[in-house]
DNA sequence: TGAAATGTTGGGGCG
DNA sequence: ACGCCCCAACATTTC
């Protein structure tokens, strides 16, 4: 009987999954397999809440397939090399996996290609990397024109169903999933938890998605980007029940919500499609000249930034939630991405590099595109004179320093008033809480005005 | 998916 | 009653 490999790797699932159904179709047994990389895990971008909580979804995906008659096989090691001897111990004949389109996939998956019998099937993209294109066949780089030719593409088949039995063959040896020390993730790893979240997020949350995931202080977002970020949810899915949401939603907010919603989903999409057609990107500015910005790069200014010490509320309440949970609201993404490039002058490099160390939705396309929006170094950038003003964006979308609070004790009893400038606080009331600038929580390390000034110059040059 | 600088308008105080 | 000034509020331009 015919054995295939359906090779995992950041598709978590067994629902929607294209390459686990061709696996399948093949009509004999299956090997669930995942090959622990160590030029992944070694890899100056890998972190350690995302490698957790992956660990989580492999245990989750064990779990899953076991009450369908099979289990996980765990690998160490170069992947060719394991597969390869996993074909030797088991006769597999065929691997199927799907598709990614990071720089480092395709050169693995293509010296696998090389040796091996590898299928790749789509499904990380509801359109596959190339699918979207101007007529002359140039990709997009403008989101906008972007989003337009992805809806006119014809829909996307509906999600498949999960097998409900998965035959492999016994006994295979493997590496146990690993007990790594707990760490604090406010998500649950896992398929289950994944669709929980969607089910939820769509009944709920998606009414009054379009205004309040701008909120800091709220629980505005959907929360899904850990579960699409290792496929524990297909981007199909998503946008399958975004759709049915939307067909069925009586309310323009819902309406709203969800063509806000299913835009953000396409900015995903955006990404990945600018990383294929653009591997560069990943090393230096998709505007090449924005490659001679003379960054200052100041050590201890980084360090301030990563460690939630510049002196500005929202910046440091960021950065804290980012290192304590692996997450971090998309707006103060955007407000700390700012603040690092634009008022403290450091590569945007640096910055792309420390959320990936953190962030346990951290992929390789988003994060970059998002850092090189923000920096204005990027496809549909902001432009460079966009600086975000840390005050005025906290005073906006913090509104009652909620967020300032929850994150940075030490202004917990700061007045409304000056939360967001605690530096502007009175005498006597700083007095009447305890409150020292520079010595309970840190004098501001950039004069706004001024940095705004330094960084214009700095890119005009 | 900004913010600051600059320009315009119009109401009200005042001589 | 009228012109002048101030300035808030809003609009436009610029970075």
């Amino acid at each position: 009987m015919a054995i295939s490999i359906w090779w995992v790797r950041r598709d978590l699932r067994l629902a929607d999954n294209q390459a686990l159904s061709a696996a399948c179709a093949e009509g004999g047994q299956v090997i669930p397999l995942f090959i622990l990389d160590p030029r992944l895990l070694g890899s100056q971008y890998a972190g350690e809440k995302r490698q957790a909580f992956l660990i989580d979804g492999l245990r989750s995906l064990d779990a899953d397939l076991h009450r369908i008659g099979s289990y996980l096989v765990l690998r160490r090691g170069e992947p060719a090399e394991e597969l390869m001897r996993l074909m030797g111990e088991t006769g597999a004949g065929e691997i199927y996996a799907e598709a990614d389109h990071s720089p480092y996939a395709r050169s693995r998956d293509a010296r696998v290609a090389n040796q091996l019998p590898l299928h790749l099937l789509p499904g990380l993209t509801l359109h596959a990397p190339g699918a979207v294109v101007k007529a002359d066949g140039s990709p997009y780089t403008v989101f906008t024109p972007f989003s337009k030719a992805w809806k006119n593409l014809s829909a996307p088949a509906s999600p498949l169903a999960a097998p409900g039995r998965l035959s492999t063959p016994p006994g295979i040896p493997g590496e146990e999933i690993p007990h790594l020390p707990e760490v604090s993730i406010p998500f649950t790893a896992g398929e289950q938890a994944a669709c929980r979240r969607l089910e939820e997020f769509l009944s709920a949350g998606i009414q009054t998605y379009a205004v309040d995931r701008n909120y800091m202080d709220l629980e505005g977002t959907s929360g899904l980007s850990p579960y699409l970020r290792f496929g524990m949810l297909s981007a199909r899915q998503a946008v399958h029940a975004t759709w049915r949401t939307e067909a069925n939603a009586l309310d323009p907010g819902s309406r709203q919500g969800a063509e806000t919603w299913l835009n953000e989903l396409i900015w995903r999409e955006f990404y990945i499609n600018v990383l294929f057609h653009f591997p560069r990107v990943r090393r230096g500015a998709f505007r090449q000249e924005l490659n001679g910005v003379r960054w200052l790069n100041n050590e201890e200014d980084f360090s301030a930034w990563a460690e939630g010490r510049t002196g500005f509320p929202v910046v440091d309440a960021a950065m804290r939630q980012l290192t304590a949970t692996g997450w971090m609201h998309n707006r103060a993404r955007m407000i700390t991405a700012s603040f690092l490039t634009k008022d403290l002058l450091v590569d945007w490099r640096w910055g792309e590099r420390f959320f990936m160390q953190h962030l346990v939705d951290g992929d390789p396309a988003a994060n970059n595109g998002g850092w090189q929006w923000s920096a204005g170094t990027g496809t549909d950038a902001a432009p460079y004179f966009r600086v975000f003003n840390p005050v005025l964006q906290g005073k906006k979308f913090d509104p009652r320093g909620a967020y300032v609070r929850r994150w940075v004790p030490e202004l917990v009893k700061v007045p409304d008033a000056y939360i967001h400038t605690p530096w502007e606080m009175p005498v006597e009331v700083a007095q009447a809480l305890g409150f020292k600038l520079g010595e309970t929580y840190p004098a501001p390390i950039v004069d706004h005005a001024l940095a705004r000034q330094r960084v214009l110059a700095a890119y005009r040059v």
